[in-house]
DNA sequence: TATAATTTTGTAATGGATTCAAATTTGTGA
DNA sequence: TCACAAATTTGAATCCATTACAAAATTATA
């Protein structure tokens, strides 16, 4: 079965044709697009699709933990269809985000105060990356 | 001299009387306000302060590292006066923001691609809080 | 096939954030 | 203290991401 649909009905998701593409987009292009970034794209193979719906399919998607809402940016909220543990670095000069790794040591057991249960964390760094700073390898 | 004048100063900004009142209101306020929450609150005090002004007063702040934005809601951004290093809990119920302790032997050395300088870093939780699970101690 | 449930769509409305130029305040030098 | 320049504040207009909503289309079920 295709990887896509498996990955929305493994997460109680029914695979309507525009959640496979919006899923396959994320799954297909690990840029940490916007709503914006997968309306442009999606528009040539699926020119009636709306924003509605890609809003309404990013919002279930999310509350399914079919994917993951970065809010590194406040500008606007990104997207990754790539839920595996991961910290994210977003570029103040190009505006890209990055995947990169969690810190070592990261345990937050027994960090929170009694009571509080934790469903998801996020580490989040800011600063200048690689190709706009002139010290990274091309 | 007042902590608050000296805060700004320390920073690089020169304390106007509506700098002074804003950055006051989050030193003494660590309820990580929203513009609107800062606006409300001032108003009685300030009948004249303006919301421009705050968001300039904001992202002032902001640049010169006098305060620290978080962008772990996605409906809005939030404030923190609080500089020093801790992370934050987002309670998906009540929407308050409480400050948590870092993870133990937190350490970000080694992970980033070369080239790549972090600037700031930001951990966030979110899930429910003491009082909206019923399990906290009052 | 008929009916109900679900999903998609486009338009309108909402509201946080920004732009901009005028008004005000503050700082500086004579 | 006064006059001028620089910095800051202000409010109206605007922008734009997101949401609300109800009709249309699609899919599931009997």
């Amino acid at each position: 079965m295709d990887l896509v649909v498996k990955h929305l009905m493994d997460h109680g998701i029914r695979p309507s044709v525009q959640r496979v593409a919006i899923m396959r987009y994320l799954m297909e292009h690990r840029t940490h697009p916007t709503v914006e970034d997968i309306y442009r794209d999606l528009h040539d193979e699926m020119p009636t699709l709306s924003k509605t719906t890609i809003y309404n399919t990013l919002s279930l998607l999310g509350e399914k933990d079919a994917l993951s809402l970065l809010t590194i940016d406040s500008k606007n909220i990104h997207y990754d269809g790539d839920v595996s543990p991961h910290a994210h670095f977003l570029c103040r000069c190009c505006h890209r985000i990055f995947d990169v790794a969690l810190p070592l040591g990261l345990d937050s057991d027994g960090m929170m105060p009694v009571g509080f249960s934790i469903e998801h964390s996020h580490v989040y760094y800011d600063g200048v990356c690689n190709m706009c700073s002139g010290k990274g390898q091309e």
